[in-house]
DNA sequence: CACCGCGATGTCAGTTTCTGTCATCGCTAG
DNA sequence: CTAGCGATGACAGAAACTGACATCGCGGTG
């Protein structure tokens, strides 16, 4: 028999969303998750850099889903087109109707907690360096192409916000399409 | 004579930006920033909730410019139009030519420290909400508002790192319209 | 089969950030 | 003169991390 159980790294994560949904994130010591999950202390930190951490694992696969679609799109698009399409579709990918509640659980835990927001953030800051490289390696000049990304970034935070919410309907795609509509209304009013 | 010097709180700020710029934020534990401030660590924490938080004093006031700015604009105007505007003032008003060295210097600070990175995203983050708030209570209705203040931010963010670059300039306000020119470029671009 | 080394985990000690609580003592109001 | 206020110190402690080394099943090698 294997001198541990397997699948630590699945405990840990586990155990750290149960007790953080529970009794929010500042209540929770690690000592307790790697405890609940019959590990230490210090494997914990073995698996994740920090105690936030635990909430946002898989980040550098969600932001090769929009690095590759801005790198697939048709070389004649435009920079915004590519962003919103981009957007769209890993909108729909990694948001299906069904994902909803899960995104929303994870969703109020980091809303109450501001040292949860600023890893959100970062992590998000990340996603636009990651499209406004993508879109640079494209040939879309420098100004354009950061300023690009931000917009990408913009939409897709709004969206899944409203997404979220759940007050208009389940369909990102939709969600998406209006928002960008939203924005491009909005930029394009006489100033 | 007085108990203790006066000016604790400025003699920690200007302690901690010196010893941030001579051996980076995690290389300077607060002990030491306090003892050469002639304090305790515990007053260190009287002042600033944290290490991170001495490099982001007054943002309540920066962030009150802009939402006065935006109140004060004309009824009549759109929102787009609005936030624009009030991101031109403050950008003029804030940043001066001779301000630029400095903060080049806190910026290289923060962009050092993903730590610091994360508290000015999330103080970022703060600004947009107070001008969508701002918007709204002009009237901006509820999609529209959250928008503008992203896309705000945005050409807040991308004019500042530009003008702290140096590299076009140092006129904060034209590089601000600059940027929109590019903003409004890009998101009318057809589909 | 015996052995050896790898890799995942444990153990322990230590640093640093941050908090709670109470003591100190100039200054100011009455 | 005295009482209390307000800024600071002193101290203890929790919790987040880190570094160094020990443990020991397992898998391969001879």
């Amino acid at each position: 028999m294997p001198r541990w159980e397997p699948g630590a790294r699945e405990r840990l994560q586990a155990t750290t969303l149960a007790l953080f949904a529970e009794r929010g994130f500042d209540a929770v010591t690690v000592a307790e998750i790697a405890s609940r999950a019959g590990l230490t202390e210090r494997t914990f930190f073995r698996y994740f850099a920090d105690k936030r951490e635990v909430l946002f694992t898989g980040q550098d696969v969600f932001e090769g889903m929009f690095v590759d679609h801005i790198l697939a799109a048709p070389p004649d698009a435009g920079p915004f087109a590519v962003v919103v399409g981009a957007v769209r579709a890993v909108a729909t990918d990694f948001f299906p109707a069904e994902r909803r509640l899960l995104s929303q659980q994870r969703q109020s835990i980091i809303d109450a907690t501001p040292g949860l927001q600023e890893r959100e953030l970062l992590k998000l800051a990340g996603l636009t360096t990651a499209m406004a490289d993508a879109l640079r390696k494209r040939g879309t000049p420098e100004p354009t192409a950061k300023l690009g990304a931000e917009c990408g970034l913009t939409i897709f935070r709004v969206a899944f916000s409203r997404w979220v919410d759940g007050t208009d309907g389940d369909d990102m795609a939709a969600i998406v399409d209006s928002v960008v509509a939203d924005l491009r209304r909005l930029a394009a009013a006489p100033q």
